[in-house]
RNA sequence: GGGCCGUUAGCUCAACUAGGCAGAGCACCUGACUCUUAAUCAGUAGGUUGAAGGUUCGAUUCCUUCACGGCCCA
């Protein structure tokens, strides 16, 4: 039906495909040679802008045709590559009759190569006079409307190459996510970490709390898990002699998709043998603002309107001071589980599966607390039982050594010294094994091959992960993380 | 899971309040034009209004259900 409604314009395309056809042109050829960029042309021409004329040096560029202004025997061309736009100048009288009558048949959105000079347009535009025109690739389908472009979310994210092709803003936020994803590897290979690649399907998926995806593996027989960590496998690698290891790749949580979640995502998680969580906390800030600093040039960013300093101090506090401070709950009540769930209810806040102290804790200080980190900001000290792989803390072993980042409102990244006793990580996972007989299903599971890693022996162990999407969202203000993944997550559409 | 909003031409949007022949701009097609850049001028064409049902003489408009999406909440 779709194509029905369509097919008027691509009818028309289809026939002129034919009538070049039929002038034996090929509308598909894989032999022009490119020897220009758009940049390359602009590089010429700033570096001697004197010597330039309309005869040489030739350019030979290739891209998408984004505009055509015909005038009869003559046309202005906006042509498109991925380093940037030109602006082409056809003339009949130049090219010739019969390569002029095959220019006509072309349409906005065919990629054609170029051969020509540069000259000054009477407005001042450098602008390639054409000598040569090629056809290289036929568009069948019209691009979306040059002025306002292609708005409709939905198809944005369906036809991510249309958002692409028309939108700017778009193309930027990409390039700025692999130049963050860059400056993320340099900022750890310099300092001596080893960049690591471990399983994505796993037997027992492991390191989070996260309902995982099940797949199944034929020859082996076997039920597989999509991972929703790496964790498990990177401290294995540091028993193993690694001492500092990395690895940025895609975690999977089978949970609901939102303008915070993806289904699968990318997840950056390091380890250090010899430091601590608080040595985790300096390295996180050097790096984000090493980080902001290659791709925006600063370390003062915007998001959504709230100014974040990325420079100046990141405020470090317990988790209990903060619900204290911020949350505006009485210290004699953080001890009292029942206490809590009354102060919830008395506010407003519904808190399903409540759990233990620690669950009701962290629960009220995702309400209470979390929105209002705007600045960079450490909250450490998160109760054992919502941290089964973290170090007890020395002097309170209700208490772990961990941290979380928080900035402009979110979470976004997760630290601690490791758990390396070997015994104690057994205890807490037969807890955890508990809660998922109660049926919760994202409880962590019994890791035996874990535990017989860590009684090898294990450094003592400081480790991160951090939300690479939600730092990209930061470092581009992007309010959704659709806006940050190239092809996110979207319910088939039945036609 | 809940609430609100949206889905109309290839794209961006009108028409819906109060039911009465579904429109515009750009794109497309035809013609004119050798410095335009949202080119201009003249003309043509383009629609099962997301899907199914209901009310009605008559539904894009009102009602029900469904699908997909957006925002907010959980």
């Amino acid at each position: 039906m779709v194509i029905e409604q369509i097919g008027n314009i691509i009818e028309k395309r289809k026939q002129k495909v034919e009538d070049l056809k039929n002038l034996n042109i090929n509308l598909f050829p894989n032999d022009f040679i490119v020897s220009h960029t758009v940049q390359d042309i602009r590089s010429a021409i700033k570096d001697s802008e004197d010597i330039i004329t309309e005869n040489e040096p030739v350019f030979v560029v290739a891209g998408r045709m984004m505009a055509i202004n015909r005038f009869g025997k003559t046309s202005f061309i906006r042509l498109r590559d991925r380093t940037g736009q030109l602006q082409a100048y056809v003339r009949k009288d130049r090219i010739g009759d019969e390569s002029y009558d095959i220019f006509k048949q072309l349409d906005i959105g065919d990629f054609v190569g170029l051969s020509g000079g540069m000259f000054k347009t009477k407005t001042g535009e450098w602008t390639l006079l054409v000598n040569k025109i090629k056809l290289i690739s036929k568009a069948i389908r019209p691009l979306p409307e040059k002025f306002h472009g292609l708005k409709d979310p939905e198809k944005r994210y369906r036809k991510r190459y249309l958002d692409l092709i028309m939108n700017s803003d778009v193309r930027e936020i990409f390039i700025k996510r692999s130049q963050i994803i860059h400056a993320i590897r340099t900022f750890f290979l310099d300092r001596d970490f080893l960049e690591v690649e471990t399983p994505m399907m796993q037997p027992i998926p492991g390191g989070a709390e996260a309902a995982p995806f099940k797949t199944y593996h034929n020859a082996l027989g076997i039920d597989l898990f999509l991972r929703i960590a790496p964790e498990l496998y990177l401290k294995r690698l540091v028993v193993g002699g690694f001492e500092k290891v990395f690895e940025i790749n895609r975690n999977f949580r089978n949970e609901g998709v939102s303008t915070q979640h993806n289904p699968e995502f990318t997840m950056l998680e390091f380890y250090q043998a010899y430091a601590t969580y608080e040595d985790m906390m300096d390295l996180t800030k050097d790096m984000f603002s090493q980080v902001a600093r290659v791709v925006t040039g600063s370390t003062s960013i915007t998001y959504q309107g709230s100014p974040i300093d990325l420079e100046g101090e990141w405020k470090r506090m317990t988790l209990k001071s903060a619900l204290e401070e911020i949350g505006g709950i009485e210290q004699s009540l953080l001890n009292d589980r029942e206490g809590l769930l009354n102060f919830a209810s008395s506010n407003g806040i519904k808190i399903t599966k409540a759990g233990r102290l620690g669950k009701v804790i962290t629960k009220l200080f995702d309400v209470l607390v979390e929105p209002k980190l705007i600045q960079p900001t450490f909250i450490t000290r998160y109760p054992v039982e919502v941290s089964p792989l973290s170090r007890k803390n020395e002097k309170d072993p209700t208490m772990t050594d961990r941290f979380e980042l928080f900035i402009a409102g979110r979470e976004i990244a997760n630290g601690f010294s490791e758990l390396n006793d070997p015994a104690d990580q057994r205890e807490r996972f037969l807890e955890q094994v508990a809660r998922l007989e109660e049926g919760d299903e994202e409880a962590h599971r019994m890791d035996d091959d874990y535990i017989e890693a860590l009684e090898y022996g294990m450094p003592p162990t400081a480790g991160e992960g951090i939300g690479i999407d939600r730092l990209v969202m930061l470092l581009t203000d992007s309010p959704s993380i659709r806006e940050v993944i190239l092809f996110p997550h979207m319910k088939p559409k039945v036609e």
